[in-house]
DNA sequence: CCGATTCAGTGAACCGTTTCACTTTATATG
DNA sequence: CATATAAAGTGAAACGGTTCACTGAATCGG
């Protein structure tokens, strides 16, 4: 019902200063016309409280200042957390992020990415679901756009942070192994229609390599669904975890506390993608730690320079770091 | 540097159909035509693979399909699970939500609550840092807010779903009273430029009226920084803690545990804002719960409707609950 | 069979910018 | 001094929809 309150228009601007809108569109943004004109524009309006109209403005550019992140599933508290870290750096950037949630459904996935396009956002910044859709290199076509996590498959991107996960699942795997671990199940995130990401297969292959008899469960990553799961799976015998979230992994703390098992001497966990909460757990969760930190300032960094029209590719490997905390005994 | 593909237009529609762009205009809303011209049109849309321009609509008739989501202070792990509710409730109701963080500063708010009205949200959620801010009656004037938390100040908001703090407060304090705590530090969110919250009102009149001895304290919310503060703290002698958010929290099990105090029995830790994380720890952190289920769907129920039109006024109160656990001893 | 009403559809203005191609005026160059 | 060049500013056409006021035909009641 409520009826926005006039707003003034450039072309008011244009009226008080006797330019042409044109001028004024130039003056302000403080292209082409005098340093004086640019004075005597802004002063009228700032008098007149005007301000451009971001709709028009991206209407008649194509372009809006905005950078899109695409979560992969934002029940995972790490992506929460790199959202946030993502979000306040583009803040002091002078830009902002359109934050939108895939929840792990790759449908989902690219409706919105769709949805972000025509938004007009400068650039995208995704954390892949399917890195294997062919709908990134289509997207790519038409925007910036950077990766992190896995690199889009066929796809020009502006840029990638990926995970050296083959590396961070020996690092998990082989510290299991060395504790003694040879039978485990492996928690993954719920994935709508599964597809074979990388980071899985590297599992199933680096546990035939280490002699490892593992079983693949999907886990939803919010507390009370990978509790419920966490719980199936003790249920069904197993005493040591991989979890590929750190998220899951609390799940499995919850459903051990509830069964009054003892971590780490009855139950073995271990986590992935380090996440604050973590070390404050009793024990500490055991976890493959990535700098959150510094993916954070390099997809920003990426994204921030293609948006202002730098091509230049940038891939970022990241390497993962054992955070070794107790919660494999 | 990507060219845009060329996407088909609505006049390309027309032509296709021999119909006039109005006329597609209405039949792809279902409004003004007849069913088989409806028929008609979606075929066509289809198979030249168009769809509307969000940024073309917004522009003609001021309207998005979009829900603002303004946070107070997105660090807050609790508001965090809030977003993340929010959005996806939202997307059950087929909208979305644009989420962003004013980092607990008003001036922050003040902007990103003018851009998203500039951005056409058809309705705001608010979390407010700064309730009694003049604002808030301007923004409502302009389009429906619903506000989480606290009421806001002087606006005719188009509903809201605050907490009783006051009972809030009473309970947390009652609670380390009655386990013989007198003297106790409060742990209060950092705000760039304290506003009197109303909450924060309520612990001064309360700690008086029970005869604590409190000394309020201001701590980010983020887990380092939180830690840090709560380090200085307990340095200061502090050995009872009420904190005005779990996040801050969890910084004094984090502080606690490096100067080797224990919970409950060297420290006592009071939370507020139940998170799923605090029943994880050891000991699970007693805190002060408010459904945040019922909030987020009483929000969005809220806020689709003011969107829709609707003008009843909605105001839910919600009532605190203590989630006693062992922290305090 | 006539006037009033409804229904399907249309033309053109409009939303508030940006940007292209162009004019006018001033300055530098030879 | 004539001419080329640059600077400052302009008019009008986009951008891609929505919506208002209107037309013409069909339907209705009496």
């Amino acid at each position: 019902m409520p009826q926005p309150r006039k707003r003034a228009t450039i072309r008011e601007v244009a009226k008080a200063t006797g330019l042409s809108p044109a001028s004024v569109s130039y003056a302000l943004r403080g292209m082409q016309v005098s340093e004086e004109t640019i004075e005597r524009v802004r002063r009228a309006a700032a008098e007149l409280g005007y301000e451009a109209d971001p709709i028009a403005r991206a209407l008649a550019s194509g372009r809006t200042g905005v950078i899109g992140l695409l979560c992969g599933s934002l029940e995972d508290l790490w992506q929460q957390a790199l959202a946030v870290g993502i979000g306040r750096a583009l803040k002091d950037n002078d830009r902002y992020a359109l934050i939108l949630d895939a929840a792990g459904d790759p449908a989902r996935e690219r409706t919105l990415a769709r949805q972000l396009r025509d938004q007009r956002v400068d650039a995208l910044i995704v954390q892949p679901v399917d890195p294997a859709a062919p709908l990134w290199a289509e997207l790519s076509e038409s925007l910036p756009v950077v990766s992190i996590g896995d690199a889009l498959a066929g796809a020009r991107t502006a840029g990638e942070v990926v995970f050296d996960n083959r590396a961070g699942v020996t690092l998990a795997l082989e510290h299991l192994r060395d504790r003694g671990r040879r039978r485990m199940a492996v928690l993954t995130p719920t994935r709508a229609s599964t597809p074979d990401r990388p980071a899985d297969v590297h599992v199933m292959a680096e546990a035939a390599r280490l002699g490892l008899d593992i079983e693949v469960v999907t886990a939803p990553q919010a507390l009370t669904g990978a509790t419920e799961v966490a719980d199936r799976t003790l249920a069904g015998g197993h005493r040591a975890f991989f979890c590929f979230a750190d998220s899951i992994a609390y799940g499995v703390y919850a459903a051990s506390a509830d069964r009054g098992l003892r971590i780490p001497d009855d139950v073995s966990v271990m986590g992935y993608d380090d996440h604050p909460m973590s070390g404050l757990l009793t024990p500490g969760l055991t976890t493959v730690d990535w700098d959150i930190d510094g993916i954070v300032r390099a997809a920003v960094r990426i994204v921030v320079a293609a948006a202002d029209g730098n091509t230049r590719r940038r891939r970022i490997v990241q390497a993962p770091e054992l955070r070794a905390r107790g919660s494999v005994g």
